[in-house]
Parts: structure tokens; sequence; C-alpha cells
DNA sequence: TTCGATATGTGATGTTATTACATTTGTCAA
DNA sequence: TTGACAAATGTAATAACATCACATATCGAA
């Protein structure tokens, strides 16, 4: 799976939902927006973001609870490599990035410990360059 | 404020669950294990842990809703540089470590990008080596 | 001692996520 | 074509996590 096209029709509702906002969502508010589109319950939209999470479209962002659209979903840095994100805690605007330094730092720990790693959580909360000088 | 016998008497009740918890624990878990000492409501357990992670002697698990004690609290390399927790999905265990390198690559994205961090997270999810091996 | 800051007690409520079960839709082989 | 299985969906109820609002108590410093 990677093309959009080949989504549900809610994994399609919700991927575009998160698409076309300009930063993280909950869950519940997917849902309230979607709410026209038919949707119901909560769950309608959990099972939807399992889906995208697997698919790589979306990230969940832990430390706040929410979901974001992919920002680099063509990159090849992604898929290996961990991403973090800096989620500033004035706007919500969330930047993502990868760092192959951090990657292998990481790596190393979890080689020289035996911990298979499955999934990796980086987040910076803060204020952006933006709402820093406003 | 450093030391143990500082802390208040609510305080005191949820770090001793916590020190001597062998993993992570949920709010509601530690409520209910000082039910007999006349806990009654999550905020007692909430505003205790605010101030424990305020005062740095505990470390808040974004990735799974659940808080531990700072397993190394005399360490001097904790107040500076980030923490990073490695987590057993299987047991449950925590490890908890530092690195200069990841850190320094946090900061040098922050300084590029015009970003004041406040909080990082770096947690790894996975298998740890007794679980692993097992 | 009185004032302000901090801590505590308690009920209600808000927010996030899952369980359980019924139904529908899509796919593929016989 | 059909029957059978997998995947997706619909819905209600409930569980798990966190905060608000307001009252009361405790402690230290002026």
């Amino acid at each position: 799976m990677t093309a959009t096209q080949e989504l549900t029709k809610n994994q399609s509702l919700v991927f575009n939902a998160l698409a076309r906002a300009d930063g993280p969502l909950s869950a519940y508010t997917i849902l309230d927006q979607l709410r026209n589109d038919g949707f119901r319950a909560p769950l309608q939209v959990y099972r939807a973001l399992d889906k995208l999470l697997d698919y790589g479209m979306i990230h969940r962002l832990e430390s706040i609870n929410a979901f974001v659209a992919c920002a680099h979903p063509h990159s090849h840095s992604h898929g290996h490599g961990m991403i973090a994100f800096a989620i500033c805690e004035k706007c919500g605007q969330v930047s993502e990035f990868s760092d192959d330094i951090i990657t292998g730092r990481v790596r190393e720990w979890t080689n020289s410990n035996g911990f298979k790693q499955s999934k990796t959580t980086i987040e910076i909360r803060g204020v952006c360059a933006n709402c820093g000088t406003a």
C-alpha cells in the first residue's frame, strides 16, 4: 500500500482531514469534522488511523495525543531512520525531520543492550521561530 | 528542592509508590495503591506527580501514559542533556540513558531553526534483552 | 496574628481509547 | 455463480486518562 487512491472510504476521509489541516488533530476533532460524512463513533476514526499509521502515511504525536499527515511522504529517509518532531506549544505547528546520527546513536544503544526496537518516538516541545519572535 | 524528606505527605506517598515499583505505573494504579493511605481522587495523584516532575525526581513516559522514578537521581548528566527511555513491551521494564551526541544533534536542529525547546521526549519501544532471548 | 502562598479534599466533568458484537463489502477459488 | 473467508464498517457501551471548580487546611514570613 503506497497510494492514496487505494485507501478505503473511511481511511480516505480521515487522511484527507489530516492532509488539509495545518497542524496535528486529535481523533475526536477528526470525528467532529467528519460527522457530515457519516461518521458517528470514535472507532471509525481510530480504525482508519491505525491503518494509516501502518501505511506510514501519518504519524502519531505521543506527547499531545494527536495525529499529523506525514510531511515527507516521498522521502526515502523515512521508513529507515527515526523521525523527530518539533511541536510548537504556541501555534501547534509541527516540524518533522530525521537525523542519521541520532538514528545511529540510538541503534548503537539498542544493539549493545540487546534491545529489539520496534518504534521510536522523538518529540521536542517548545516554541517555534515564528512564535518566539512575535 | 533536592531531598526526599522535604516532600509533602502526598508527594512522599506518590514518590515512594513509584520508587518501590519495578516499572512504570499509571496515575490510576498509584491511586489504587494509595487508597489505604487516604487517597480518594485522581487529582491527589496528579498534583503530586506534577511537583515530582518539576523536582526532576520522576519521569513521565508519554508513549504509555505512565510514570517512573528517576533511575539516576544523583547523576549530573541529568538536568542538562536529554534522557532517553527504552521501554520493554513484554515485561514493562524501563532503561534510562542519556547521550551527549543525541543531545547535541537535537540542539543543533533547534538552534538552526530558531526553536526554543522546553522539553524533549525520546522513547524507544521494543523488547528487552531478557524477554527477547526467553 | 494575619496575610499570602502552597497544599489538600472532593465531586463533577472533559478527553482519549478500547471492547464487544452485529453487519456489510470485497475477493477469490470451486 | 456462489459460497466462503478476510477485511471493513456501524453502533453502543465502557474503560482509561486527565482536568476544572470550589471549598478547606496548613505553613511561613511580615
